[in-house]
DNA sequence: CTTGACATACGAATTTCTTCGTAGTAAGAT
DNA sequence: ATCTTACTACGAAGAAATTCGTATGTCAAG
């Protein structure tokens, strides 16, 4: 069965993750950026980009000698996919659980801790 | 190189989520909780318990003919992980994104709510 | 003592993820 | 025209995850 590409693994979040910072991009620019953190050879890079436009990920542009890519779906939308996942799987479906986790992983600062309480206010007064 | 041991993938999970609500459990009572949602060979389930001990995800007491599994870390210690992986990987390290995600990916009671908002604060007293 | 039930151990096939080398091609510079 | 450079395409290999069949051992009934 394939796997659910709404859950990219981690090369791919890597590789999304440069495409949403800096907008539509060659695979140049997402080696470049990508390398600075680790070392990877740009044919690796430039195989799975091709890999995730079949699977969808992406999106590839080849008016250009230069492909270029563009991440399918937005930062957020694959943000709530990747925290649902991890919600189901790991907490039980439990939200508070989940928050639980993350606030214990690490330190969280009070100014994070205010953010966090006013999307919790909107939150309440959207889900009318 | 060999994977992080603290990030269980997707089927070593489900296991341990059977271990952590039973507690000490021989294979067929993992089996058994396992397969009543999903179809699974009992040699499958046993395989996986063998490497998960290899791996040091669990304890084995052989002293019986049917050996007794226990997770080797808490519910409470792996979920950290996960969510401090996740953390990282998808959400820049922001918390507050990650809470975001969550209660976008599905519907959060407003009893939920209160509790999160409690945890907030008792976090905030603690981080003293 | 043989048999049946139930365990573990083991080997192996399949799939997915990850990584990279190399071949081939297009274009601009000499 | 040829050389150099910068791409894409392709194939392949190794590691990890997943799945299961089968061999083998133990023990309690009969």
């Amino acid at each position: 069965m394939p796997r659910d590409p709404s859950r990219p693994t981690d090369a791919e979040l890597e590789i999304l993750t440069a495409l949403w910072s800096f907008g539509p991009s060659t695979v140049r620019d997402v080696h470049q950026a990508i390398s600075r953190r680790k070392p990877v050879q740009y044919s690796t890079v430039l195989k799975f980009m091709q890999i995730m436009a079949e699977k969808g990920l992406v999106r590839r542009d080849e008016r250009q000698r230069a492909h270029v890519y563009e991440a399918a779906r937005s930062r957020e939308w694959t943000q709530r996919q990747l925290a649902g996942d991890l919600l189901e799987r790991a907490f039980g479906g439990s939200a508070a659980n989940l928050v639980m986790g993350a606030l214990g992983a690490r330190k969280t600062s009070k100014r994070e801790l205010a953010e966090i309480r006013k999307l919790l206010d909107d939150y309440e007064k959207e889900a009318r």
